[in-house]
DNA sequence: CGGCAAACTGTAAACGTTTACAGAGTGATC
DNA sequence: GATCACTCTGTAAACGTTTACAGTTTGCCG
């Protein structure tokens, strides 16, 4: 029996109207019940500023309205771009968001997938920064639905949607080839990731089809930023000086590749061209305004979304993988058009 | 009674260790038990990959150990900052973050307040975009404790940390004008908040003490953007073509207009100065990179967290308001100088 | 060996809500 | 008036965990 001393509960309630726990609970949930017992209850809830216990609830209800996304950072763009449609989608059917950044931390990865035992989450949306065997095995058995934004084997169980790097780069790659570009390097980010494989794989299929060979010493790695990607540029051109364009993993390595040929007087794109990638606000930042491919962040995460709450509503369909197909926006950093509209972009896509 | 269908329960473990279920919980917990029973229990825990139930635990321990962070727009980096920094702090304290979009909705940030009366938030960090009286309502009724990342009056008994626009205002103009600035334009962002007037009020205090008079032509206000920032420089710049300097309400605004000048060939900054605000990553993809005033985010977020986690472990100290000191981050586009760490700046704070 | 104190253990209740099920009430039909 | 079907209501139990309290066990001391 309740204390009078929290906040009013059921019983607290129920003496007030008169009336049993159980009827206070069907009148609150719309269930049926006499007229003059709706307005008794509904009069003493209100009186008492009657809140629910959500906690009580979930754990009767077996639920907790409330869906994980766990990501490596959430200052990285692409992940913000997912966090706001995620919600978008979820919001609006009673969803909370749990928020878990796992600093990029595999084990944390794990952890987080496991974590689901615990019953505080129903369900949950993994962006992992590469899927081992041990992610497979954890994902096999997770207590809740996942959905993994990123690459899955074929044979694993899960529901997952998955960005297009390769096509990505490729549409990049014959752009700056179609505008006449024959030296274009390329400022990769963490190779160690399926992503980062892909886009290579996308940079160097793209010069074989156009009957050139790839030139390793055109290539160079490094971690993403601003400042990375000026290093890895001024590194690139003081070895390479011939180099006509650049492709680079995102917008904060393909900004500092521009500041770079900044410092040096080179102009873009007359003497260096640069693409980025994930088409983030930075790409509009500079002067000129970048061309990167959009690799749809935002639709992923918004698919991930509806994916999950259709399992969490019974769904009991066949393992989904989607892949969001990416667009080429076109800027003056290859265009070197000048306008007063400067930073819209014109879209390239595979449809 | 559980069914077998389910996961395991602490009464599963205890018949399989044929000891009672108050054993198995303090076993699991640490808490006095036999050296037989202990491994009688762990072994069985083991065994049947036991993980206790999250809710049932909020519900007899009446704490979730979540934290809710409320704020108008997860995109906009100033609280993407938050967000890391309130995790930094929250997450090896063993507390979860839900993350709530307010969409600038004031109704949305009131619901909010009033929802942590079904405990399933031990407390709010909340963000609001202004306060009302119906804000300082809730909050004096608030079911858990609040604190405030914003200017409360004097009277709200409700914890807080905010930043000091005026200062920062104050910093950015002087400096334009020890650079010899005279015709100083100002794009303010939605002035109809606390901060949007306090930046006017630094604007306007740092004319009169150089003993200028504020011009309201050179005062225009806009929602943020890059291209609201370029219509906003362009207005100015077509109705004065003499203003020499530009100072903009967040770095998205200061970037457009950067833009615009780069349209009219005017050079950055020999033709047009211009200072941003929040000392984005936005202010570094820019050539010449930004001077602009660093509030402070990731620092408010950091003690926001730091004191809701004091209020709940019991602390009854006097409400707390902290003020944040805002720096002065100068970059080329108020100073010139070309160099390859284009990005880094110098700070200028009041200490 | 007996007494005492400390540690351990199991039973019952609590946390707050929802709902199955049995019983009571009501209205319609024969 | 009796019967049947439907609606409403209250009681008890469930959801899974923690812990107060009474009883039991163990070890030490005189």
């Amino acid at each position: 029996m309740t204390t009078s001393g929290g906040p009013p509960t059921v019983e607290t309630i129920a003496a007030r109207a008169g009336v049993s726990i159980a009827s206070v609970s069907r009148v609150l949930n719309g269930h049926g019940a006499r007229p003059n017992t709706v307005r008794r209850v509904e009069q003493a809830a209100a009186e008492l500023g009657y809140v629910p216990n959500g906690v009580a609830r979930s754990l009767k209800g077996g639920r907790t309205r409330q869906l994980t996304f766990a990501m490596p950072d959430v200052g990285n763009p692409a992940y913000v771009s997912m966090v706001r449609q995620i919600q978008t989608v979820t919001k609006p059917l009673g969803y909370r968001l749990l928020l878990h950044s796992t600093d990029a931390v595999a084990e944390d990865e794990l952890a987080v997938v496991r974590s689901l035992a615990d019953r505080t989450s129903d369900g949950l949306i993994l962006c992992p920064i590469r899927v081992t065997d041990a992610h497979l095995e954890v994902l096999a058995r997770a207590a809740r639905p996942v959905v993994v934004i990123g690459s899955l084997p074929d044979a694993a169980a899960v529901d997952s949607v998955r960005a297009d790097s390769v096509t990505g780069t490729l549409l990049a790659v014959r752009h700056l080839m179609e505008r006449g570009r024959r030296r274009i390097a390329f400022i990769n980010g963490p190779s160690d990731t399926v992503p980062g494989r892909n886009r290579r794989i996308g940079y160097e299929t793209a010069l074989c089809e156009a009957g050139l060979v790839p030139d390793p010493a055109l290539t160079v790695t490094t971690d993403f930023g601003i400042e990375a990607g000026a290093l890895a540029a001024h590194r690139l051109l003081d070895a390479h000086p011939g180099i006509d364009a650049v492709f680079c993993a995102n917008d904060q390595l393909a900004l500092g590749a521009a500041h770079a040929a900044h410092d040096r007087d080179l102009r873009i794109p007359d003497d260096l061209a640069v693409v980025g990638m994930d088409d983030s606000e930075l790409a509009r930042a500079g002067h000129p305004a970048l061309t990167s491919v959009d690799l749809g962040s935002a639709e992923r995460g918004g698919i991930a979304a509806r994916m999950l709450v259709a399992r969490l509503d019974g769904g009991r369909h066949e393992v989904r993988c989607e892949t969001v197909a990416p667009r080429l926006v076109v800027r003056e950093s290859t265009t070197g058009a000048r306008s007063r509209s400067a930073g819209a972009g014109v879209a390239v896509g595979v449809s």
